[in-house]
DNA sequence: CACCAGGAATGTA
DNA sequence: TACATTCATGGT
């Protein structure tokens, strides 16, 4: 039975529109993030290729809404930098690897990108996620990769369902809030 | 006013 | 290994 639909939750136009936000979206909320793609867009500037050959400043202001610019700039350019030699035909855990070589790539963005960007059977681990656990008390640690490897022993390696199990995680996260009603059963954020 | 958001790098012990 | 600090904008 179907009780839940596609949640869409990473709409994107492109491959890189999505390596984009999963640099951009870290420690932000996505509303912004949404901010900074439009500006990227309007001067036809997200994707890769056009951030490797743009100047650092141009690129600063465009990402503003997004928050830590400078850092996040900078990190735009490592990626485009990394995907501009690279060859998709390696096994995932390889590509992982080299993903967590690049500045600015730690491992919740390395396994965004992973998932949602190369459709890579991992699956993902945030805050709300671990949170989760724990206040389930699904299991014993909150390490990510034990959390990581508790999910994927436990569902199928199935791409799209990690992609709807993450994005339900976070929709739990926000349905749910002390700013709220009815808040008392909330398994994520409230106390 | 404080606190948080779809984190990661860096420094300290 | 385990924390603390820094980065920065925008919403609640």
């Amino acid at each position: 039975m179907k009780v839940f639909g596609k949640q869409y939750w990473w709409p994107a136009d492109t491959q890189d529109e999505i390596i984009i936000g999963a640099i951009l979206t870290q420690n932000t909320a996505w509303q912004n993030v949404e901010k900074a793609i439009e500006n990227l867009k309007k001067v036809g500037l997200c994707s890769l290729d056009k951030i490797r050959n743009a100047p650092q400043n141009t690129i600063e202001d465009l990402i503003k809404p997004s928050g830590f610019y400078k850092q996040k700039s900078l990190y735009l350019k490592e990626i485009a930098n990394f995907f501009k030699d690279f060859n998709e035909n390696t096994d995932t855990l390889n590509f992982r690897k080299s993903l967590l070589n690049i500045k600015g790539v730690g491992l919740e963005t390395a396994d965004s990108i992973l998932l949602y960007a190369f459709s890579r059977p991992i699956f993902v681990v945030d805050a709300y996620t671990k949170r989760f656990v724990e206040r389930k008390k699904l299991f014993y640690s909150l390490e990510y990769h034990k959390v990581q490897q508790f999910f994927m022993h436990n569902l199928p390696q199935d791409v799209e369902l990690y992609k709807e199990y993450h994005a339900l995680i976070v929709k739990l996260a926000k349905t749910f809030c002390r700013k709220k009603p009815n808040c008392k059963e909330c398994p994520i954020r409230c106390a």
